[in-house]
DNA sequence: TCCGAAGTTCAGCCTAGGCTAAGTTATGGC
DNA sequence: GCCATAACTTAGCCTAGGCTGAACTTCGGA
């Protein structure tokens, strides 16, 4: 009687291989979405985005973010004039849209299941990036539902 | 009106920089459940975890997994027999089971909340390694309920 | 004006996790 | 019993993303 996914643990070694592929893809694409995420938000909020303030919020060296910073910018999602601050090209802007769309989505959805708002804000960073595309379609649908009264 | 958690998009440095270090903690035992699980899964269906099977399961190259499952005995979670298969210690034991739950319960809760089965099965993979404890909590609360025939 | 502190970059190092190519070891078929 | 093939390991290389410590810019104040 049970037809549970559970039981079903191997799938066919291709499918397998290729979930784990897209795994190793989000993880590559979520530093950076962070990243001009953050840069967003700080030009947004305080006018400027100093690699200094990157680093406290990210919680890396000055350096590391030296080094990521570069490779954002030989990706052509960040422009930097050395020494002024970090800015986002057209690129940059639209992945920072985006990320910060899914992540406020991913909030909503979480407080919508039951989290508490500050529980629901720190799992999202780490959801958001691993979630997709039919997954925040559904999630867009529950909160919807959920939001329009269906308490 | 609107206190939506999207506003308040600049939480305190300091906070911040926990949850992207917390986000990195994740990533780093990411792996070390994926191949546990994986491993665990094998001996039970197949009666052997063979390298070159992960390999192909992992999508990845045989020489990689020699050298993941290196670290993953280094760190105490996987024993190999040379040109034998390769074993679970007691604490790879533990934690293929801890994350077989966990990815059990993610793909039931990613049901429950409207994806398919097949989406579920792949996005638990990413996600799974990403929920805190209070979400997972969550989870468990939505599915029984739901299960329970709150539809 | 100049000088120190803050911000930034550079140099050099490390680990994880990928790869290919070239061995080495076990095993099954003949 | 030998040897081809499959499984595994080793060597060497690469990128991302961390670090520290030292050097370089910028800028405000004395």
């Amino acid at each position: 009687m049970k037809r549970s996914p559970a039981v079903r643990s191997l799938p066919p070694a291709d499918d397998h291989a290729v979930r784990f592929a897209r795994q190793r893809e989000a993880d590559r694409t979520a530093t950076a979405e962070d990243y001009v995420e953050l840069i967003a938000d700080l030009l947004r909020e305080e006018g400027e985005a100093r690699a200094v303030e990157l680093a406290r919020r990210m919680g890396v060296s000055q350096a590391t973010v030296t080094a990521t910073v570069g490779r954002l910018q030989r990706d052509g999602l960040v422009e930097t004039k050395p020494y002024r601050g970090l800015f986002l090209t057209d690129a940059g802007r639209a992945m920072a849209q985006a990320a910060k769309a899914r992540h406020d989505l991913v909030v909503r959805f979480l407080i919508a299941v039951g989290l508490d708002a500050e529980t629901a804000e720190q799992d999202a960073e780490g959801l958001e990036h691993h979630a997709s595309e039919k997954a925040l379609e559904a999630f867009a649908r529950f909160v919807a539902k959920r939001e329009a009264g269906g308490a």
